[in-house]
DNA sequence: TCTAAACTTGACCATTTTGGTCAGGTATGT
DNA sequence: ACATACCTGACCAAAATGGTCAAGTTTAGA
């Protein structure tokens, strides 16, 4: 069970983006070179935040990105969910009868995975963008 | 995120394996026909679960498997951690103080894959084998 | 108006992981 | 002796991962 870098990527750089308050834009140069993400794999990932609605885009010089949201309202879950970061416990569908590998009934273990799956989701809705920042303060005041 | 066909299997076996009271050992090949796993690639995992003490075998005709502790000293923690499906939120190393990809520092939202793995964990470290052929009885009861 | 900055799109690809298979063994109860 | 079942290790195809590369389009500002 591993967190792919697409996943830890946009939620690093939506931080990022958050801490500057959205007065400016701010462009995936900066966060490319602040984060040490490649610009080119940040563009494709914030493709998909924008088709999601988490930021806007502004083109041009002096142009970049701004949350379209307040940061509270933005939770993991979203964020995720936006770049195709889904937790996949089992490989069967859950509207289906049928098993994994096309067997016909449920494992005998399948509840467990179900429930799994869930204990992991809600660590994602309930941590917001907000709660992140917060941390970072938190931070800076106490070192 | 996704859980492994690996980890998986091994834990279906074990509950397959559990249900029989260590009374008798249990074949692979039992196993492989009630749950539709490869018995080649059971082999492979259960060849693991004994290394790590799970499981003890029985050589010859009529020989099997049989589980080498109590159901309830079986957390998913353990067998997960027999066959090498850990849970990784971060590339980085946890003892050293560089971060990902070999920068010079933690990244700004490390403290979030620290918790997300720490929650992730305490799911595998209270469920035991136990549970699961608990939840089985109560099943056949309910339903 | 021209140009550089920055967003946009989509194809492409090397490496790693996954989820196995295959081909041989070896041990032991009957 | 022979069938059953464990044991070992090599091998492999397909998918996912984590990007790169190329070729644009849009707009601010000189
Ligand atoms: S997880 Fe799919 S059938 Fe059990
Ligand atoms: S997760 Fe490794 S540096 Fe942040």
């Amino acid at each position: 069970m591993k967190l792919t870098s697409k996943g830890r990527y946009a939620v690093m750089a939506l931080v990022d983006l958050a801490r500057f308050d959205n007065i400016n834009p701010v462009s995936l140069r900066d966060i490319s070179l602040r984060q040490g993400i490649s610009l080119d794999y940040l563009e494709q990932i914030f493709s998909k935040l924008k088709k999601n609605h988490i930021v806007k885009s502004i083109r041009g010089n002096q142009g970049g990105y701004v949350l379209s949201k307040n940061p509270n309202d933005i939770k993991l879950t979203n964020i995720f969910h936006a770049v195709d970061e889904k937790v996949k416990t089992v490989q069967c569908k859950k509207d289906s009868k049928k098993g994994c590998n096309g067997r016909a009934t449920k494992c005998i273990t399948h509840n467990l995975w179900d429930e799994l799956e869930n204990h992991i989701n809600s660590f994602f809705e309930k941590k917001s963008l907000e709660d992140l920042i917060q941390n970072k303060k938190e931070n800076r005041i106490n070192g």
